[in-house]
DNA sequence: GCTTACCTTTACGTTAACGTAAGGCAACCC
DNA sequence: GGGTTGCCTTACGTTAACGTAAAGGTAAGC
């Protein structure tokens, strides 16, 4: 009797609209069960969509966060599949540290910009 | 005798094509210097680009960008102005939090995933 | 039995961020 | 002076990631 959740469920919780959630699963990223013609989400698709999410939120595209999702899965792969996922992870893991230089850069640029801003505004004073 | 650059070579130091520079301009993210016809880039037209480019990386869009570009601007701000660039700086800062406890997640996710696959292929050893 | 609130599919529309030609001027090379 | 290289503008094309109708099916509530 594990969890279930509607689209509309999942749209609000996760505030998406229901077209995007059906068109992740268009992109094959989803594949919810059916009551009929009805949606119904399990909690993995949920942990699924959160991953898109987080995803996006760095900036990832949905090709790529497909491929992360992808790696979650019981890995049916043949060897050659799983070197090329330890090339992907590898890929990826590089980019994400560029990421963390690139936030640190941007966060000392914004103190320096707050800063000018202050003055500014006390010359205004 | 401050260095100047013509579009190919930022577009080859930067490994980006003279068309997104362009439109760069258009967006109102440059104005170079005109030789004649020709573009005429400085040094400081050089750093507006790697912001760009540093934006882009970590998933901003380029109003975003410009957003920060401007907050670079010697300041032509009233009052007003001033606040607003403070708060769209609390916004940004809030973000890259965001994306920073992303990051870390998606990393420890990378590390889990190369361990499933790592022993996967022991299994076909 | 009618409204309201969900859900469905199909399909065309939209925006951002360039890509990709097409056509033309200016300078150098042999 | 013909060819190559590099710059320019104008303009239409393209892809991703949905938005936005349109048209319809079902179940609950009054």
């Amino acid at each position: 009797m594990t969890q279930t959740y509607s689209i509309s469920d999942l749209a609000r919780e996760l505030d998406i609209t229901t077209r995007a959630i059906r068109f992740y699963e268009e992109q094959n990223m989803l594949s919810p069960e059916r009551r009929g013609q009805e949606r119904v989400y399990s909690p993995k698709d949920k942990v699924t969509l959160k991953l898109i999410l987080r995803g996006k939120r760095i900036g990832f595209s949905l090709a790529e966060c497909k491929e992360l999702i992808e790696l979650y899965d019981p890995t049916h792969g043949n060897r050659k599949q799983l070197e090329t996922f330890l090339d992907k992870i590898t890929q990826r893991r590089a980019q994400l540290a560029q990421q963390l230089l690139d936030i640190e850069q941007m966060q000392i640029e914004l103190d320096t910009a707050e800063e000018r801003c202050r003055t500014a505004l006390e010359q205004t004073n």
